[in-house]
RNA sequence: CGGGGUAUAGCGCAGUCUGGUAGCGCGUCUGCUUUGGGAGCAGAAUGUCGGGAGUUCGAAUCUCUCUACCCCGACCA
């Protein structure tokens, strides 16, 4: 390709809606162009990119014995109705009219489309196991699309459905797909961890995430120092601490706290560390629970996990916390002092964490506004009706396998897998007959990959203040090859020529800034390194003169000369690959 | 959904307080010069000042309203 055929929409400002680096270096690099929020055009440059890390996915994906298939963005609402969908997820889902009134959405997800295929097309256990892929664009009306396309509205996403007989096929595909995830961000030389994951609103049991570890994440991997274990923060287990609680040693007493409110406030007035207290947060409990409200009992350092506290039987989910009004209704007192001494069991369900239920000589709300208790004591003073696992794991909490310390580190998601069971092919009753010829429920499995998340999340971790550095297997052209002072020197722009050709010969993605004369070398070099393209050849009288030119790998300190007869196997011979 | 902010040329911004001819840098176009790190000189084009309504002799500027976009929060005991 030359620059003077070719959409070169580098900026030299970065755009001021750009907070993220990928997003600034997209944008800046010409890659993309934002339409309205968390929906982007992609200019050729970033197209080829986004083609090329599709194509990786879909030969990984091909390879495990995937068939691919194409599924509409558009998708009637009875399907949805039917899985129940329609009414459980919330504004996410974009819904809309045709012109005969009917409802229709734009797919956020595929489950019901393949199902529905699946259980018209498949019929008997010989057919199975059997999995379908797409790699097709996805709507989900984000309540914050932002970081470009790390978190769109509309996004290209491989999904994978797998069809089974039994839960032992839908693991052995599940364990497949693991290891496909793996070779596939192998392959895009990624730096990456996979982690036990909550398998959300999809549903199913068992669930991994894949994460690309970077700090612009906006999720929190946990993992273990000296053990296999990774798990994102929302499954990391706290393990359970030394039981029971140590013995007494202080007397009951209160304080008034006027103007303490929060835990900090209240550690700070007392000088006591926030670890000797007991917060406590009050939440809705579900409309079949025959308490109103459940409060949780956290150690004043430690925060709640509304992921594991919404997991509990009785108690709302998703997670609604009570109102103010609801709260001084049960408990006579603002929310700021409370506290689980007196307080009326039979509208309140009490739930203490464990690292809560092993405090002595605590501090806690008097559930009398303004004022504290000092000295509390479990039994003594204060009852929980129940022990549960409902806080964050911390820096240095002991790994939940007992085996070293757990670090946390920021990741982005570009993969998860899950294993549905029978959740969609039993509300949608896909159903194949068995060797008995008995009609039974399929077991489904999923598998999705962001595929343009995958492009932001490269950046994140290749770039540098010059801009972007792609890896060989996704950059958009292998080779920048730039002529200097091409206008006056035929030698130049003939051996120039010659090289390009060459190269397009040998099946070498190249692009040769042939612009002209105006534009100077360092502009020239500024866009290539911009654009990031890892391999550049410069070709100049200078170099010429001794038969040579100037090759600089882009994260290379320094150039050096090779012959110019060489060039082509020397780039061959040094990452270049072929298209 | 709650809070905050922004909207002026392709991009980055000033001008708004205190109403009076629409500005700057980069980019773009023309000509000449220049060519190993985002060139120099000379000239040129480009605006519904986000939309609507109002106040005023006069509105980018003041008032009201709508919209779009960005940021923060959604852990509060």
């Amino acid at each position: 390709m030359r620059t003077s055929n070719y959409l070169l929409a580098t900026t030299r400002e970065t755009p001021s809606d750009a907070v993220v680096v990928s997003h600034q270096l997209m944008l800046k690099a010409g890659m993309i162009r934002k339409l309205a929020a968390g929906m982007y055009t992609w200019l050729p440059l970033g197209l080829r990119v986004l083609n090329k890390v599709s194509q990786i996915i879909r030969d990984e994906m091909d390879k495990s014995g995937a068939l691919e298939v194409s599924m509409p963005v558009v998708q009637p609402a009875e399907l949805w109705q039917e899985s129940g969908r329609w009414d459980q997820m919330a504004a996410e889902l974009q819904r809309f009219k045709d012109r005969h009134d009917r409802d229709f959405c734009l797919g956020p997800t595929h489950e019901e489309v393949i199902t529905d295929l699946v259980r018209n097309e498949i019929s008997s256990y010989k057919q199975l196991p059997i999995n379908f892929y797409q790699i097709q664009t996805k709507f989900r009306d984000e309540r914050r699309p932002r970081f470009g396309v790390m978190r769109a509205r509309e996004f290209l996403m491989k999904d994978a459905y797998s069809f089974h007989i039994d839960s032992e096929s839908l693991q052995s595909t599940y364990d497949l797909m693991f290891q496909t995830y793996k070779k596939i961000f192998t392959r895009l030389g990624f730096d990456f961890r996979a982690v036990v994951a909550d398998s959300g609103n999809i549903g199913g049991n068992s669930s991994h995430e894949f994460h690309v570890l970077a700090d612009s994440g906006e999720d929190h991997i946990v993992f273990s120092d000296a053990s296999e274990y990774a798990a994102n923060l929302e499954m990391a287990s706290a393990i359970n601490p030394p039981f029971p609680a140590p013995k007494p040693t202080k007397q009951l007493q209160k304080i008034p706290t006027p103007g303490a409110q929060t835990i900090e406030q209240v550690a700070n007035l007392l000088n006591i560390s926030p670890s000797q207290s007991i917060k406590t947060l009050v939440v809705r409990a579900n409309s079949d629970s025959p308490h109103s409200l459940v409060a949780f009992l956290l150690r004043g350092d430690h925060e709640l996990n509304e992921i594991k506290a919404a997991k509990i039987a009785g108690v709302s989910s998703p997670l609604e916390f009570a109102s103010e009004e609801e709260i001084i209704e049960a408990f006579k007192c603002k929310p700021g002092s409370l506290g689980p001494v007196s307080t009326d069991s039979k509208k309140i369900r009490l739930i203490a964490d464990r690292d809560a239920a092993v405090l002595a000589d605590f501090v806690c709300g008097a559930n009398e506004d303004g004022i504290h208790l000092t000295g509390v004591n479990w039994g003594r003073d204060a009852s929980y009706s129940e022990i549960a696992d409902i806080r964050n794991v911390v820096e240095g909490d002991i790994s939940p396998d007992g085996k070293g310390k757990l670090s946390i580190r920021r990741g982005i998601e570009v993969g998860h897998i899950f294993q549905l069971g029978q959740k969609y092919s039993k509300s949608l009753n896909a159903r194949v007959l068995d060797e008995s010829g008995k009609a039974v429920v399929m077991h489904m499995g999923c598998y999705g990959i962001g595929v343009t998340r995958i492009i932001a999340a490269c950046i994140e971790q290749c770039h540098d203040e010059k801009g972007i550095i792609w890896p060989d297997n996704i950059t958009p052209f292998q080779v920048a090859l730039i002529p200097l002072n091409a206008h006056k020197s035929p030698e130049v722009m003939t051996r120039c020529e010659d090289l390009y050709n060459q190269m397009l010969t040998a099946g070498i993605e190249v692009l040769m800034d042939d612009r002209d004369r105006k534009t100077t070398p360092g502009v020239k070099f500024a866009d290539m390194e911009l654009i990031g393209i890892p391999h550049r050849i410069v070709i100049s009288d200078r170099g010429l003169a001794q038969a040579q030119v100037e090759y600089k790998h882009r994260s290379a300190e320094s150039p050096k000369m090779i012959s110019v007869d060489e060039v082509v196997s020397f780039l061959l011979t040094n990452g270049v690959n072929l298209s």
